[in-house]
RNA sequence: GCCCGGAUGGCGGAACUGGUAGACGCAAGGGACUUAAAAUCCCUUGGCACAAUGUGCCGUGCGAGUUCGAUCCUCGCUCCGGGCACCA
């Protein structure tokens, strides 16, 4: 924190915060989810606070183009972390006002728009309103306005559209780029936190300023026409946002409104009242938090020396243990002197200690790179051992973390890198988002009350039986609608696998150890292939994409070629040796998710050695060959047979046994060949006119 | 309004990212064993039609297109889920 503070990316200041009043606490932007408290949905109100503040804004532009690099991350995630941050290129552009020396800065994003400029709109906080409104000859009904739309916001949610509404300033502006005169507007619909907190309206190409505009009676002037239609200002019915050929827009009339975005900023660059811009809607990240819980930030406040950080050797500080919470609406520190009375660490007066304490995501921002360390202590990272583990090659995690963790991390790795702590710039390669179990419609969690306990079905079927069935229910990044109508289908699937082992324990104690015998008869070859190609799938399903689901059903599949062929009505049996080599290659991949059976019939059938302890086996690529195949005939690219071949029969003889099908020849007849496709391993198309 | 996902049998879900749609499981129906039930095992199971144990047609939300061939690619829609939102 302290090293941060060095470098300006940590700082104190006053603003308007998000105040939950059940936590009694300020949260950050990102931890207000549709107007209400991430922690316990109390509704969100504002205050004005002072708190410290990280400049993730710094970071806007890397974090955003890093996301290009993200390929191991759900497109959903990366997404919404673009629209957080949303970066808008535009232009900001100085307005004069008229009789004073004030000037009124906009941001836009369609300078090319500046010739259809007919009024402006300010923000009701933004302070040039104190020098405009005592010269407006009717400043109450300004001041009565800003308190109007202060309360309304207050009052409304903040999805909630509310209907645009404004006020005359009695100032006028300069457009610099004409010299036209236009009236000043404070509007409700103006955001002080964004841009410049003023607006040049457009109404005949912004929404807004169309509907402001018709309200008030002000004027529309159409500067882009678009190219299939013509606009006409009298019978718009909305505003035009699309491109175009500038019109009524002076030296820059005829031109295409994308390449008149930077001829027109260039030539208010040029003429110094105008410069490119890059705007964000990404804010500083507030971490002060008045609770109890959580990392004390380092620092003391002197009324002399003002900020100081506390002494790298008086680290770390301390939290009190025998703290009462109370419901003052303060942190309890602030209120225990033995905590925050301190002196000036640079004149040694009486000082007091900052009794806020971090947001709770600081810590869980970084907690990965100590995990690489966890045995250092001088300092917070050991270098080496960081580079030896970073990145997190696979981390998992709810969707709901998707701007709040899974962002902070990204910016701390940055910070940590910029510091000389870190060596690389992302923290996770890879990314798997979880997804939600849905019960009565809601997400199933505590606080809705809609939990299923796990208990009373383990109680019934055993752990084993539970575990099987979640994870086979849906691949891990769907959400879910819990039924357990299924589950029984598990627990007759793991009975009928230790029934297998139980009925077949002699034979199968009897080869333990043996090797398989060189020449397999058809049945053992058969059980030989399926047996690896079984280990195949489900080591790329647990390894690759963790879809535990089609990992259980090859298992399952292997379970069932393997009581298919043990039964004593098929003639021929395959040797012990495949038998034992299938049962061993179903209790090893099945241990992981169902690992209690697993391990007692491993014993079973007579391992000394646990299960645990085997590793993981590996798949014969020569065994999982098939020797034939089912090559599928198409006429026209509709099955019309099957036929079974050699692996590796030729392309000819294949085209030949095609052609000699009798089903193939009925849709054949009387028609010619015009082609053939042939893929191999796979089917025949005959193209036939 | 903008931006991401998704849509496959009665159900959960498969299908090497262009190559036999419906793996695996649930549910349902039929049968075997049993005095009976449970358990277990076997068979059937996308729809429609018929000369009916086979054969044909249709079928992956809807409509077009590209292709020898489309659940998969392209364009235009519908619905569902999620994110962002007076962002200038």
């Amino acid at each position: 924190f302290i090293r941060m503070y060095e470098k300006g990316l940590a700082y104190v200041k006053k603003t308007t915060v998000n105040w939950c009043e059940t936590c009694q606490t300020v949260l950050a932007n990102e931890q207000v989810i549709d107007g209400c408290c991430w922690r316990c949905d109390q509704q969100i109100s504002s205050r004005q606070m002072q708190g410290w503040f990280f400049r993730i804004t710094s970071y806007a532009e890397e974090l955003l183009t890093g996301c290009a690099r993200l390929e191991g991350w759900p497109e959903k995630v990366i997404t919404m972390q673009r629209n957080w941050i949303n970066k808008s290129t535009g232009a900001r552009i100085d307005f004069p006002l008229v009789d004073s020396d004030r000037k009124l800065t906009v941001f836009t994003t369609r300078p090319d728009t500046i010739f259809g400029v007919t009024f402006m709109s300010v923000a009701p906080e933004h302070p040039l309103i104190k020098e405009i409104a005592p010269r407006s000859g009717n400043e109450q009904k300004i001041w009565d306005f800003v308190a109007e739309v202060q309360l309304e916001r207050q009052r409304s949610r903040p999805e909630d559209e509310l209907d645009k509404k404004g006020v005359f300033s009695g100032a006028y502006a300069v457009n610099p780029y004409n010299g036209l005169q236009i009236p000043v507007y404070i509007a409700n619909f103006v955001l002080m936190e964004y841009g410049t907190g003023a607006v040049m309206a457009v109404p005949a190409h912004d929404q807004r300023d169309f509907e402001f505009a018709g309200k008030y009676g002000l004027a529309i002037k159409i500067v882009v026409a678009p190219r299939e239609k013509e606009l006409k200002e009298d019978s718009m019915t909305e505003a035009y946002d699309g491109p175009g050929v500038l019109i009524n827009s002076g030296e820059f009339s005829g031109m295409d409104s994308e390449s008149a975005k930077t001829a027109i900023t260039e030539y208010g660059e040029k003429k110094g009242f105008a410069a490119a811009e890059t705007s964000y809607r990404l804010r500083d990240w507030g971490i002060s938090r008045q609770r109890y819980w959580g990392a004390p930030i380092p620092m003391i406040h002197c009324p002399d020396c003002g900020i100081q950080p506390v002494p790298e050797k008086d680290l770390p500080v301390i939290l009190p243990t025998d703290v009462r919470p109370d419901n003052s609406g303060k942190s309890s520190l602030h209120n225990l002197k033995e905590f925050y009375q301190t002196s000036c660490p640079l004149c040694g007066g009486e000082a007091r200690r900052e009794t806020d304490t971090m947001d709770t995501f600081v810590e869980s921002s970084w907690y990965f790179v100590r995990y690489t360390c966890p045995n250092f202590h001088n300092g917070p990272v050991e270098l080496d051992k960081a580079d030896y583990w970073l990145p997190v090659n696979q981390y998992i995690g709810g969707v709901e973390h998707a701007i709040l963790h899974l962002l902070y991390s990204r910016f701390f790795t940055r910070v940590m890198r910029d510091l000389g702590y870190l060596n690389i710039d992302e923290p996770f390669t890879n990314l798997l988002t979880q997804g939600m179990v849905i019960k009565d419609g809601a997400k199933m969690s505590k606080s809705k009350g809609n939990v299923v306990d796990p208990e009373e079905m383990i109680s019934h079927y055993g752990a084993d039986t539970v575990r099987l069935f979640s994870l086979f229910a849906a691949p891990p990044e769907k959400d879910l609608e819990w039924n357990d109508k299924g589950v029984e289908g598990c627990f007759r699937f793991l009975k009928r696998v230790h029934r297998l082992v139980m009925e077949n324990r002699e034979l199968l104690k009897g080869s333990a150890g043996n090797k398989l015998p060189g020449n397999l008869c058809k049945a053992g070859r058969n059980l030989h292939r399926k047996t690896h190609k079984t280990i195949k799938k489900v080591s790329v399903d647990l390894e690759t994409t963790f879809h535990f689901n089609t990992a259980i059903s090859a298992v399952m599949e292997l379970t069932n070629t393997l009581s298919g062929t043990c039964g004593e009505e098929s003639g021929e049996e395959p040797e012990a040796e495949t038998i034992r080599e299938a049962v061993e290659t179903i209790l090893v991949l099945l241990s992981p998710m169902v690992p209690h059976l697993c391990e007692e019939l491993w014993e079973t059938i007579g391992n000394t050695s646990p299960l645990t302890e085997k590793a993981w086996p590996s798949y014969d690529q020569e065994a999982a060959r098939e020797e034939e195949i089912t090559i599928a005939i198409q006429v026209n690219g509709k099955l019309r047979s099957q036929i079974k071949a050699k692996v590796d029969e030729k392309e000819e003889k294949l085209k030949e046994m095609a052609m000699a099908d009798v089903k193939v020849q009925k849709f054949m007849e009387g028609k010619e060949i015009k082609k053939t496709i042939v893929v191999p391993g796979k089917l025949i198309n005959l193209v036939v006119k």
